[in-house]
DNA sequence: TTGTATGCGTTATCAA
DNA sequence: TTGATAACGCATACAA
């Protein structure tokens, strides 16, 4: 266990206080030039690293920045941490994450975690936090940043988009194309994929096409399998669906692997439409149409964001839509003229 | 921004010393009852919380727990995350993730970044540490575990499998099942990959049936559509190529997405193996053989020694192979009695 | 069982 | 431009 080397013994060797080391180190250009060299000569030959629990507990503030997310296994979630990493990863900054599981209570005993270690930023996902949980954030002290989605309120900063808005562009296009009888599939049905749904809602109502029964959904957990098994309820109860759109590609590609084993042509006989448009979407056969959400850069403008306002440079708007697009494919090519004909 | 609130005026309104409040908060039954339910009560009425910084500059010690990784975004090291996650989210300990990216000396940097804040564990995936990390390592002077892999000189503990020896058993399955003309889909072609590419050549050529012209390979990340697009690549060259063992899942979902495309009926004209068995792989049409790693189980091992230790309890076998299980599926039901058949 | 003195490595404040 | 002094909040070592 190598002792370590403070700034003191720095100080030392280079034959000035210790105050003036850490300020050649924090800000070079209030020391003489010949000072700082031999203070940096000093730094280099010592190996010195500062301890950033000693500069945390003088100066009440830490280097962390913290990010809640509710899944580690989602790649949703995963693309907005790879988004961050990106900008923050070389940086000065330790990026601390939390998982919540979606567990509100959860959010707020780690949101406690990360505010007393006095976290430099915050970044958390939604926009659906606890009152109590609000509460610490409007008191955070640091610079915040909401993403995943757009809404009313901020805390302070928000990059997202509006789910309700994309599932109902989803919803169009399944529309457009020439499906009528259009059906949802949704797992977990937290907050977000409720957004979706009442967006899927108001676009079919709009056209007259919505009906509550082809509404397949459940609390668990989403997955392949799980869209496999939602669409063949929904197909043994109303046989005649056309069309799904998918919570995400999970479900959409259990979807699509269901079909094949009831024999129902995609997108002939039915229609699949997913949501968040990971990779596997475009490779799939027939590939798969999709919403795709800027994940990556969610993450990225977040980081920078932050790293804005404690560089003290504009982080320009507090509000950031990066909005979402649907991606056509095959899946949702229209369905067949003569519906017997994909028997 | 609230005030924080201190251990002495916990004590103040207690009527003790500070430190006394320390020793009922850390070891309860060092403290008279009644004394300690005075501080308790007084605890609650303030809302003290510990500042970590603080703690870490007395004691030299951090309640950080390092996690090293190569990606945030591959399932497979998500996974262990859960499992950590699983073990340590309750505990004083914070989770602290860096990510790799697969780049030794970011590595390198991420040790040194953990390591100066003196963590209480330290949790890395892989054996294939540069000798600078390594030296970083047995210096590291806490409770260590390499998880994913096992293999020789292991630096503290070690939980995970032998990656040789898990191709080895998945080449065996196909071998087995009929199939005389292997090859092999990678991509990444790291360390890890390198070796279960030896598993694979290994048992191929232990039954005659290697062929260095069936191995398909690529640097480049692994994804669903590189997986069809190595396949496309090896059947065209090789097109009586009859099984693939893909480096991981994804490569097989794709090659299975391809095979399709190519009008090449899987199990019968080529069968497919994965490597990981993510949820998908059940849930395809058809079913694709997949190598069960028990990666969840891993990172709750590895969170388990390393508090174990901590704790200064038995943390049981310091190597522990966690092993790897083939999970047969439809799509390597062996090779069609009459080839022509398939078509 | 509880308390006193002291130190952890850094930075803020004020003075020189 | 540089330095002396005093925190920051907690825990260790030792004493009572």
């Amino acid at each position: 266990m190598a002792k370590r080397v403070t700034l003191a013994e720095v100080a030392a060797r280079a034959g000035v206080s210790p105050i003036t080391v850490s300020r050649a180190l924090r800000r070079p250009d209030t020391v003489q030039p010949e000072t700082r060299s031999r203070i940096d000569a000093a730094v280099a030959d010592l190996g010195y690293v500062p301890d950033p629990a000693a500069r945390a507990l003088a100066t009440g503030r830490s280097d962390v920045i913290g990010v809640l997310i509710p899944s580690a296994t989602n790649a949703v979630f995963t693309d907005v941490l790879s988004g961050i990493y990106d900008r923050l990863g070389e940086s000065r900054f330790d990026v601390q994450y939390g998982i919540t599981r979606y567990d509100p209570s959860t959010e707020e005993n780690l949101l406690g975690v990360f505010l007393r270690q006095r976290p430099a930023g915050l970044i958390v996902a939604g926009i659906d936090q606890t009152p109590a949980a609000r509460r610490l954030l409007d008191r955070a002290g640091c610079p915040l940043v909401q993403v995943m989605e757009t809404g009313p309120d901020p805390v302070d900063m928000m990059v997202g988009f509006s789910h309700h808005d994309a599932a109902a562009a989803a919803t169009r296009h399944l529309i457009a194309r020439g499906y009528r009888r259009p059906g949802f599939l949704g797992a977990r049905m937290d907050p977000r994929t409720q957004r979706r749904f009442a967006g899927f809602r108001a676009e079919a109502e709009a056209a007259g096409l919505y009906d509550a029964d082809r509404a397949e959904t459940t609390d668990q957990p989403s997955s392949v399998g799980r869209g496999a098994a939602l669409l063949r309820a929904l197909l043994t109860r109303r046989p005649d669906t056309d069309a799904v759109f998918c919570n995400n590609d999970d479900l959409a590609m259990g979807a699509l692997f269901e079909a094949m084993r009831m024999g129902v042509p995609v997108p002939g006989a039915l229609g699949i439409c997913g949501f968040n448009d990971l990779e596997m979407m475009r490779a799939a056969e027939p590939p798969i149409t999709s919403v795709r959400t800027n994940r990556f850069e969610m993450g990225a403008r977040a980081a920078e964001m932050i790293r804005a306002r404690l560089d003290a440079r504009d982080p320009g708007p507090a509000l950031v839509d990066l909005g979402a697009e649907v991606q056509a494919r095959r899946s949702t090519d229209g369905p067949a003229r003569h519906p017997s004909a994909g028997q």
